[in-house]
DNA sequence: TTGTACGCGTTATCAA
DNA sequence: TTGATAACGCGTACAA
């Protein structure tokens, strides 16, 4: 069975090669391989395709956690904190941050919090101890501790999609209040005097802030909010259902349902297709929908429904762009800035369903605020 | 505006603090450090104190890269590359894959191939530079030099979700041929005799197989497949869509359709509800559908559809426990295996739609075969 | 143009 | 129990 010596397969390599294997496969010093790798400018042409050929001949690479090790080099790498890639809007998100970084030629570390701010201050301190150039984050909330200058080593940090109190960091969000505000006006001149909130935990920044727009329509309006149509904490799909599905048993259920985020607003569609099926009566036809962000199949709604939307791979590219920007590193002291990104809103109503083509116009988003 | 010396922010880290730091505030040699740093075993007390008070003051953190130089040290990190995070399902393998990977302490260097071969090489060797301990690849397909084990220096390498010729490596991967193969049964059995099949590329691995599965059931069935009614290559919702629209549009079109995967079979939902819109008439009702992987919302499609359904995220689990046991290195002439994952298939019929509650039941996903 | 010496931060080994 | 030394792979500074 033990075939010793396998010269076929003798390229297969035992140890990994370093600089100096090269230098002695080509019969040079360890410097000559240096400087053809760093597209050396003082090196004869003989020197090099000697080189050259040893490299490819061990299939040479080098050592990046070596070379970092320099002073003065850089890892090239930028740690990324998601709360959840369940959700399909963070894996826009992370694509967004992964096409900026890749230009920029950095790799992305990458870790999910699940929400829990003690498995984000292990990612980060983590990342910070593998040298990374800086970090991408979505907040969990809670303690901020590990999200100090001093605890990150003075790495740049980048908060995406949310914010945290008391950590004074560049920042992309998205126009949250405004949004939810304008949706729920919109239910409200419909004549709708009992909407539901079917969202995140009161903790979660978009969650508290998209409340505060419901809440602020309602105000307008001179509506009360409902106590008993108000769900938040819902993070997934199958909790969001749920609660649809209690406020829809309610004696007096709600007329319309806002859910402030995709994942509530699919479970709540869920729960009313499940409701109809059941009772055998269309609820859809009784309950208006709005939602914060987009989600597949949207048209697939048999009922009205209005969308407020941004475009979440724009919110990485952007998240990526200002972090670059301060691993750039002129002026460190530049005063963060907290880039807001607008949102539109969409209404398609079960009346135009005949209404054919004409896709709904891509906006690009772009806007900052101090 | 400049302000100099700014005491208050003292504790802000010029410069990241080293073992020596350490060792130099604590009064004690970098040895010590080093010691209590890794749970020693052979330090007085107050030692032990000195250092970690000295450690808590200055936040020092150790340097990973540094540490992963010393020999036999390991880097703690894993290069996974899928080809598309925008689709939900290598969203969920990710996670999945984060999720084991995270159990055993280690990071994952994340990065999208997009489908592009070349993507897929500049991250590989980007990775193995970085001295990531293993590597989890869905390949793009194409060339595979830079997959040779010579390539990547031996570092061990795991497939997800698909396989590639010539590249003898452990591999996750799905029963595509037979999930494929029965779902297009039951549509023949059902009758039809023009379906369509919208997927993948062809050089997509399961793009081809569940193109095969759907090529065996007709064979067996005896009726043949209608080559204007197949159209392979489409990556995204939106080609997909595209694709669905024209097979519609044929004079005779398919009485069912088959989407290869859930990206393709989205976009035809959508292309049937526009059409649908369009012409006033229910498509739906007319066009039997049948998918490979989920998508949310299945509910809501208002005509017969099976589901061909897998694990996608114990899919990614797999992967990264067979990754952990090559990587504990006992045994590294271990023939290589693939895993084949099952599939179920689900089917809801619009006649049904009365049905309440009762979920579809999740199963474990677990097969090996050689 | 090429090579030598040294140091980056860490820890295994050995000596005290 | 503690510390000095050396080495991991690489690249800058300097010498040849």
């Amino acid at each position: 069975m033990a075939e010793p010596g396998n010269e076929e397969r003798a390229k297969e390599p035992r140890t990994v090669p370093t600089i100096s294997d090269v230098a002695r496969h080509a019969g040079v010093s360890p410097m000559t391989v240096s400087r053809v790798l760093s597209g050396g400018q003082h090196v004869s042409a003989t020197m090099r395709r000697k080189v050259e050929t040893s490299v490819r001949a061990l299939g040479y690479r080098r050592n990046e956690n070596a070379r970092s090790l320099r002073p003065g080099h850089r890892s090239g790498l930028v740690g990324v904190v998601v709360t959840n890639l369940a959700n399909p809007y963070y894996a826009e998100v992370l694509e967004g941050i992964g096409e900026i970084l890749s230009e920029a030629n950095r790799r992305v570390v990458f870790g999910t919090s699940h929400e829990d701010p003690e498995e984000e201050a292990r990612l980060i301190a983590d990342f910070v101890g593998r040298q990374t150039e800086g970090l991408i984050v979505v907040p969990a909330g809670g303690p901020s501790e590990h999200l100090r200058p001093e605890q990150r080593h003075g790495v740049p940090l980048v908060f995406a999609s949310r914010r945290q109190d008391g950590v004074d960091v560049d920042a992309v969000i998205v126009d949250d209040v405004r949004g939810a505000e304008r949706v729920t006006a919109l239910l409200l001149e419909e004549g709708h005097r009992r909407i539901a909130f079917v969202g995140n935990a009161v903790s979660v920044f978009t969650g508290q802030r998209r409340y505060e727009g419901f809440e602020r329509a309602h105000a307008a309006a001179g509506v009360p909010v409902l106590p008993e149509l108000v769900r938040r904490g819902q993070q997934d799909i199958h909790s969001a259902e749920t609660a649809a599905r209690e406020l829809l048993a309610l004696d007096e259920p709600p007329t319309a349902i806002f859910g402030a985020n995709n994942r509530n607003m699919v479970g709540a569609i869920k729960a009313l297709h499940a409701a109809s099926a059941a009772r055998g009566t269309d609820l859809f036809a009784r309950v208006r929908l709005a939602s914060f962000d987009t989600f597949d199949l949207e048209e697939l709604v048999p009922g009205d429904l209005s969308v407020v939307t941004h475009d979440a791979r724009e919110l990485g590219r952007t998240a990526a762009e200002l972090l670059l920007v301060r691993l750039q590193g002129k002026r460190p002291d530049r005063p963060t800035r907290t880039i807001e990104l607008p949102t539109s809103i969409r209404t398609r109503r079960r009346s135009e369903e005949r209404l054919p083509g004409t896709e709904p116009a891509q906006e690009p988003a772009q806007a900052a605020s101090p």
